[in-house]
DNA sequence: CGCCCGTTAGCTAACTAACGGGCGGTGCTTTAGT
């Protein structure tokens, strides 16, 4: 980084930046795209608020919550030297509205917040545009992999928008790194040769346990007990509303400051929680997975899931919440193989065959149509359409380019034959949903080290067993099955090699055990295969 | 996928087992009416 940049930063910010931090600046300032995976805490921020100190141009930062937006906001004018900060959302009024985008055009404002729902209005991308964008920054980047299929499709746009803006480099910043879900970013947002920095991703002071159950009371009353009995402050995750209520009200019974926690609560309820959180007064917040981005707390002791989570990302993220100063943090567990039924049904939702065929029958046979005019042809909510739409590209019956959506055109010819070829599609996401769900399962299942399960999932080598989990206290993490101890395979199949198998087609390899190799296929997920098997029937190619 | 809850059949008069329908998470937006 140039010196003129340093003084700059210390002169306004009054930071002085590490290295892997400096090294994503230098990247975006040269023009270059660039992943940056870094824990929460880490000032990833601190990135694009730099950069935008020698960028000639805005920089629009992708952020998935309004309240996020606001408080990074809020963290910028704390520094009366900064520039202008604005965000673009629903909650502000018209005048506000206009003022913001007056401040953007006459390059007085040069920090643009927003969610991608308003990167899917034309006029938002024109205004941006015009503004002439320097850095696309995408904030929580892993939203794109966990919520772009279906909850918020918006986030597969953003590939398109960044070429409207006229390709400015793109920065995407998330805590959550697994091979998976970075190629899905590194894909979806068109990033091209990208700087990928990822800093550790071990944190030594946390402890991992797992409690395994049979019974649902029984596993209940564990919870209850255990939390009960807990100093300091934290977190249960549950899988339901409901639950947040029953569990709640179990532990204020037992004498413990507890509030539940979900999206269906009143909004002026949520924060209320949220600050007496924050504040030290309540010790417990049992919610769904509602409560999570932008808690900042840190003096978290524990986080106790009462159910198992969807994924292994999903585990890391919310468990991360804990230790954030450095001291001690406990991660339990309780588990009950049942309870990852409930995270099938959740990953199994592809759409209905009939919207399928509205959305390809809205599509005209000859030319290509505006994404804001398929909704009301094809008569569903302008959210559907969102998902179908991108279910049938996906599938390539649809093609989405600079002029809108078209038909393929060597692809299916009427609606019928494209609900079939998106079901299909849909199938191979569903099997790679299920295979994330599995290594889930076999991080609770597993005798072995919790913590370098863990890190092998991201990508992260840990040569010895950790001696700060379950496994490790009870003396199994030694044992036969421990992952990754011996580590000689690790020169023939490395974490992150490209490798190609007959049948699943391209893949990474995760990490080797003792006698198996875990590797993620594109099209399968991941799957674990018999080091012998693979030796003999040269199963595995590097490519 | 697995649960909860209400209905029903079966077999005998008050209850029990079996069946099946409904439900379960995450946030943006935007508009009409107080």
């Amino acid at each position: 980084m140039q010196n003129e940049l340093r003084t700059r930063t210390a002169e306004v910010f009054g930071w002085e930046l590490r290295d892997a931090q400096e090294t994503v600046v230098d990247a975006v300032l040269e023009g270059r795209d660039a992943l940056a995976l870094m824990p929460t805490g880490s000032g990833k921020s601190a990135i694009y608020q730099v950069a935008a100190l020698a960028l000639d141009g805005p920089v629009v930062v992708v952020s998935p919550l309004v309240a996020l937006q606001e408080d990074q906001v809020v963290g910028i004018e704390d520094h009366p030297d900064a520039p202008r900060a604005v965000t673009i959302n629903a909650t502000r009024a018209h005048r506000e509205l206009e003022d913001a985008w007056d401040a953007v055009a006459s390059g007085e404002a040069r920090y643009v917040f927003l969610a991608p729902e308003q990167l899917a209005k034309d006029e938002v991308v024109d205004r941006l545009r015009d503004a002439g964008v320097a850095l696309v920054t995408v904030d929580e980047a892993h939203c794109v992999s966990s919520w772009g299929h279906d909850f918020r499709p918006d986030y597969l746009v953003l590939g398109e928008v960044v070429e409207r803006l006229g390709c400015p480099p793109v920065l995407a910043m998330t805590a959550t790194g697994s091979t998976p879900v970075r190629a899905e970013i590194v894909e979806r947002l068109g990033m091209r040769d990208p700087l990928v920095v990822a800093t550790g991703f071990d944190r030594p002071n946390l402890r991992f346990e797992v409690q395994r159950h049979t019974d649902e009371d029984e596993k209940r009353e564990a919870v209850i007990a255990q939390v009960a009995g807990l100093e300091g402050a934290g977190i249960v995750y549950v899988a339901t509303r409901a639950e947040t209520l029953v569990y709640a009200d179990e532990l204020v019974e037992r004498g413990r400051r507890a509030k539940a926690y979900h999206a269906g609560l009143r909004v002026r309820d949520r924060e209320h929680v949220h600050h007496e959180f924050l504040d030290g007064d309540l010790d417990v917040v049992v919610a769904t997975s509602a409560f999570g981005m932008g808690i900042d707390k840190p003096d978290v002791r524990f986080v106790v899931h009462a159910d198992v989570p969807e994924s292994v990302d999903a585990y890391y993220q919310e468990v991360g919440r804990a230790g954030r100063d450095g001291d001690v943090g406990l991660a339990t567990l309780h588990y009950r193989s049942e309870d990852l039924g409930l995270r099938r049904f959740f990953a199994s939702g592809s759409p209905r065959p009939a919207s399928l065929r509205a959305v390809f029958d809205a599509v005209p046979a000859d030319g290509s149509i505006a994404r804001s005019e398929v909704a009301g042809r094809s008569g569903l909510a302008a959210r559907t359409t969102g998902r179908v739409v991108n279910a049938l590209v996906d599938a390539g019956a649809l093609v989405d380019d600079r002029d809108g959506l078209r038909r393929t055109a060597d692809g299916p010819r009427d609606a019928e034959a494209a609900a079939a070829l998106a079901k299909d599609h849909a199938k191979e996401r569903e099997r790679v949903e299920e295979s994330r769900i599995e290594m889930m399962r076999r991080f609770a299942e597993t005798s072995g080290c919790r913590r370098q399960f863990l890190l092998g999932y991201f990508g992260d080598e840990l040569p010895e067993p950790c001696g700060n989990c379950d496994t490790c206290t009870a003396g199994t993490a030694t044992g036969a099955d421990a992952h990754g101890a011996d580590g000689s395979h690790d020169a023939e199949w490395p974490p992150d090699a490209p490798v190609e198998h007959a049948e699943w087609g391209r893949g990474t390899v995760m990490s080797t055990e003792d006698d198996r190799v875990t590797v993620f296929f594109e099209s399968a997920g991941y799957r674990t295969l018999g080091l012998a098997d693979v030796t003999e029937r040269h199963l595995l190619e590097r490519v």
